[in-house]
DNA sequence: CGTCTTGGTAACCGTCGGTTACTAAACTAT
DNA sequence: ATAGTTTAGTAACCGACGGTTACCAAGACG
């Protein structure tokens, strides 16, 4: 076992605290929406001053961009495991699809599509483009496998179909709330099946 | 002719200031993004100073809802004009929808989906979601035709297809970027024969 | 035991959204 | 005409918040 809990090096405290402020601002942010939680608001919570968080992030910006990775590392890791069975390239894409719908739709998830983008700094652009890449080269490669496997029509557009697609999934994301009568995993399955239907073979 | 220009009453000179604002703000936020726009800076472009804006918007909350509501009317408009054609329900809608596209891939509409959602306020939802809905039964109507005309299938189920093909278009106007190769025409005329693929016929 | 590094605090700054006290012009009633 | 009132605007200010700086206390180390 390794003893980070008995003996932590330094640089494992530093490592340990960074995720730590990660974890609670990726919480607040979620709940209470980016603007509205101050740094102060973070430190507080953490016990210390608001200038001591500037020994582990850069800016506001920089924490936003941290607990977006974080997010996306994790809903990547989701996907590709749900993607990861044995069936048609279409089921895979289906079952990678639902997983997507219903990460996206988690409480502590919900901010990131909606609050990001809008205050990405241009230097910041390329590491979400990045995720979102991955993401998107995920599913068009699953795609691709379906019309080599005779799963999925011969005759689509791999670039238009994984926009179009990612596009209707990301949208429940947007607009979902979960005190709506539906169960997300409902609602996956049925927002998923209609945005296949057409590219079913 | 109105004597608009010749003697502007009171009320038509407010009515004509506050729409200038409004003008100009919804500007400076699509080019410049709405946090990076101060009031002082829309006040100096209007030859005024930032707490003379107050007489016309409660805050820069609502200078944003102005901006967003004149976006939607005229974003409703064209896409009513659009499908108010003599064809199958499937075509009016393939058409409502393309100029949908069209319309929010313009520079000066890009910022209002990007922008607006994550900066609500509880108390702003309502009149946003009026807007989205307005636009959301307009396309929901339109599905319920193809079902009667029989262009559409029967089987559909019209409130999971509008959430699946207004996610789909919604997406080409959140990532769609005017430098792009390709003239916002042919990415709408694709995507939107992608997105109704599943559901024509 | 002096010295240096590390992680933190208190106090401060600049920007910006929003408010207040006041003024000058314009409209209204006698 | 003139006194009272409403309107549209200004200048000056406030408070919140992101970010910075000067300083300090507690180990690590030769």
């Amino acid at each position: 076992m390794k003893s980070i809990s008995a003996f932590p090096t330094k640089q494992e405290m530093r490592d340990h605290k960074r995720r730590e402020i990660v974890r609670c601002a990726s919480e607040k942010f979620g709940a209470e929406g980016y603007e509205n939680v101050p740094l102060d608001a973070i430190a507080a919570e953490l016990g210390v001053t608001k200038a001591a968080l500037y020994n582990y992030v850069s800016s506001k910006n920089d924490l936003l961009m941290q607990c977006y990775e974080v997010g996306m590392d994790s809903l990547i890791a989701a996907v590709e495991k749900a993607m990861d069975i044995p069936d048609t390239a279409a089921e895979r894409l289906r079952n990678g699809l639902e997983t997507y719908v219903v990460t996206m739709t988690r409480k502590d998830m919900q901010y990131l599509w909606n609050y990001i983008r809008p205050l990405l700094s241009p230097g910041d652009k390329r590491s979400v483009q990045t995720s979102r890449d991955q993401i998107d080269s995920l599913f068009r490669a699953v795609l691709q496998n379906g019309i080599d496997d005779g799963s999925l029509r011969s005759d689509l557009d791999p670039k238009i179909a994984s926009l179009v697609i990612l596009g209707a999934i990301n949208w429940v994301g947007i607009w979902f709330r979960p005190s709506g009568a539906q169960k997300s995993q409902e609602i996956a399955r049925a927002v998923v099946r209609d945005a296949l239907l057409g590219y079913l073979a």
